[in-house]
Order: structure tokens, then sequence, then C-alpha cells
DNA sequence: TCCGAGATTGACTGATCAGTCAACCGTCGG
DNA sequence: CCGACGGTTGACTGATCAGTCAATCTCGGA
């Protein structure tokens, strides 16, 4: 199971791993061969069914491997003694962070599991949920100690929030170009300044409730 | 072109539209079958490329379809004297009713077109991006008027917006129930509240910069 | 009544691919 | 030096499906 190395010194299994991520971003889930990964892994067809029982499970296991990673530091963060509102920016930050550092890997995340309501999406459901479920404590947390209003309901705020990051990442996906740094660093305020500071010049109402 | 009609009264093509909506929404695009789509249309194979040169083309005529009327609601709302906040509402109250009569439809322009970007989105990314520039001109106008802050570039405002909506709907997909009239409602206060309101208790700034 | 155009049918073709499997190889312990 | 075992190979199989097409039907006009 773990790391299988011969003497060559290459963990093969990464390497199908890391060549599936570059053809399923490349052609999608769907339209790529399993011999697309063996060809860019510059392995043999049979091997990635040596260390997958089918194409499925390259998909969910690089889901899987990025998303408890997320969800990982989404606790870490939660944990920090930090104003609501720099924990989102952290989190934000993060996922934008993770694209801007491998492009292909959240483009496959976003586009074949994350958003796949058909397929992948609903397999890995509870997983994607426990991410919303996370952040919405974060917001129950900030309205109760009084730093954010009670208007809308923690589970929603999260939502609205995970959704704005990911219509941005989307938007980059299709754009296909690499982004620079100072305009993630932009996307990451204007994220959180949408959501926490609202587009309103005046503020709404006084009232916390 | 224009609505074929034998005797009987009845438009194959649109049945075949309808089918292929019931379709795939049930199974996804990809995994569905053509035969599905004419047995759930209770019409021959062939009849399906009598009036479709291929699949793809049934889903862009989706698609397009009703994209097109999307676009219309939000110049026509945009053309109301009205608050942006109302326009918003307005905008976000159309959506979401849209999957409230007709949830099937919603969710294969959503998940097939919208969130794919490696098949129909990809194709469809003008007529998506004009959806976008709608409402950054919304935002854009607010803004001139002091009605919006000027923190956040009206093309960000309006990828936020939407985003949100987008995920409320995809949480609803994924759910598979139907929704209620009362929780369709919410949800549209909450995206504008969220949005235009913010999380924030205290108002960030009175400046308008 | 007869004819032709368009609508409708569904069997068939050609291509594609996921997954299997029997053989091969390199290394390591004895 | 040998045997065995896990890693590695790639040709092959079986199934699936999009799209084609020639035949059949239906109906309105002459």
């Amino acid at each position: 199971m773990a790391t299988a190395r011969t003497g060559s010194g290459v963990d093969k299994r990464r390497v199908i791993l890391d060549a599936a991520v570059v053809v399923f971003a490349r052609r999608g889930f769907h339209a790529c061969r399993v011999s697309d990964i063996a060809d860019e892994a510059q392995v043999a067809y049979g091997l990635v069914y040596h260390y997958f029982r089918s194409k499925e499970e390259v998909l969910d296991t690089l889901f899987l491997e990025r998303w408890n990673v997320l969800l990982e530091v989404i606790s870490e963060i939660d944990g920090r003694d930090l104003p609501p509102r720099e924990k989102l920016y952290a989190i934000g930050g993060f996922i934008m962070d993770s694209y801007r550092h491998d492009p292909d890997l959240m483009k496959v995340i976003i586009v074949e599991v994350t958003r796949a309501a058909n397929t992948f999406g609903r397999t890995h459901l509870g997983k994607i949920r426990e991410a919303y479920a996370l952040i919405a404590e974060i917001v129950a947390k900030a309205q109760a100690e009084g730093s954010f209003k009670r208007k809308v309901t923690p589970q929603f705020a999260a939502l609205a929030f995970y959704g704005a990051i990911e219509q941005v990442l989307t938007g980059w996906i299709f754009d296909q170009q690499p982004r620079a740094e100072a305009e993630v660093e932009q996307a990451k305020q204007f994220v959180v300044e949408t959501i926490c500071g609202g587009l309103d010049a005046a503020p709404a109402s006084a009232a916390t409730v």
C-alpha cells in the first residue's frame, strides 16, 4: 500500500496520479482514455490497473488526497485566534493559492467532482459538505460573539462564500491563463470584501438582528 | 425549421427536447444514450437525428433556448426604475424560480453547460459571460450613482452574486428534493442580503472611497 | 384516386475503450 | 547460481453507442 518503490527509486503510483491530473485537466475525465494516462506517465497501460481498480478510483484518490488537506487547513485556521473576517480570508486565500500552485489539480477537483452533480459530486457529497459545515461553524461563532449579523443563516453564508470562490476559480479555469500573484491577491480581498462588507454604500441597518 | 407538426398536432421536435431534459437530468449527458432520449420521447431512434445533427446539438438547443430568455429578462429588469438591490433580487429571483418551475432543465443547464469547463461550458462561454456582463452593468451604474461602494469591481461583484446563486441551486440539485416555495423565497432574500448587506455587523467603513 | 415530400422507423455499422490476463523482467534472499 | 515474487508489459476481448440509411408511412394537393 505505502509507497512501493523499486530500485529505480520512482513511485510509479505517484507518477500515474500526477499524469492523471494533467490528462484529466486537459481533456476532462470522460473524454480522456486510460491509455492517455499511461502514455503521459510513460508507463504500460496495465500498470494503471495494478495500482487502481478503475479509472474512477484514480479520480477518487486525487480528490480525497486534496480535499482532506483542505478540511484540515480549514480546521486549523478555525482554531487560530483571529477575527472571523480574517479566518475567511485565510480559507479563501488557501483555496486560491492552491489553484495558483497547481491549477490542473484544482481544475480537476472542481470540474470533475465538486461541480459534477451526476457523477463524482454525488459520491463525495459528504466530504464536500464537511467543508461547508466547517465554514458555517466559523460564521456561527462570529454571529454568537456579535461580529457578524444574524440576518442570514451560517449555512447560507458558507454557501455564498464558497460559491463566490468557486466562481472565481471557474473563471480562471475557463481562461486557461496562469494567474499572476497580484490578481490572486486581489481576488482574495474582493471575496472577503464582498461577502463580509457587502456592496451597499449605506449600512442596511444598525440592528444586529 | 419552424414547428413542424403533422396531423396529430404534436411537435415531435419539442417532444424530443423535453424528453432530453428528463434524460439528461436523470443520468447526465455523457452517461445517457440517444436511445434513452428516443425511448423517453416514445419516438424512433432515427427521428432524433432527423431533427438534430447530433446528441450535442440537442443540449446546445436546450441551453440556448433558456439562456436567451435569461439574458432578455436581465436586460428587461435592468431597464426598470428600481434600486439596484431590488434589481439583483429580481434577477436572482427569476433564476431560482426557474429552478422551481423546471428543476430538470435548470439542472441540465447548470451541470452540463454552465459548470462544464471542458465541454459545453467552453462552447458557450460567450453567452454565459453576457449574463455576467449585464449584471456587472447594473452594479457599475449603482456605484456611479453612489448606492453601491466602489471597493470591488462590478465584474467581480457580478461573479460573486451569480456564484452564490449557482451554489444554492447546486445544493438543491444534489438534494434532489422539490423545493418548497418558502425555501426558495428565503434563498432569494439571503442571496441579496449577503451580497448587498454583507455579513459584518459593523459597517466596514463609512467612506465611499 | 394517385403522387410526392416530408416524417418516421429501427436494424446495422464502425469505432471506441475499459478492463483482463498471460507472459516477461529485475531483484533479492538463500 | 537459482527460484520466486512483485512490478511491469501490451495485445486482446467484450460491450457499448453515436450516427447512417434504406424502407415505410402519412397526408395534403392535383
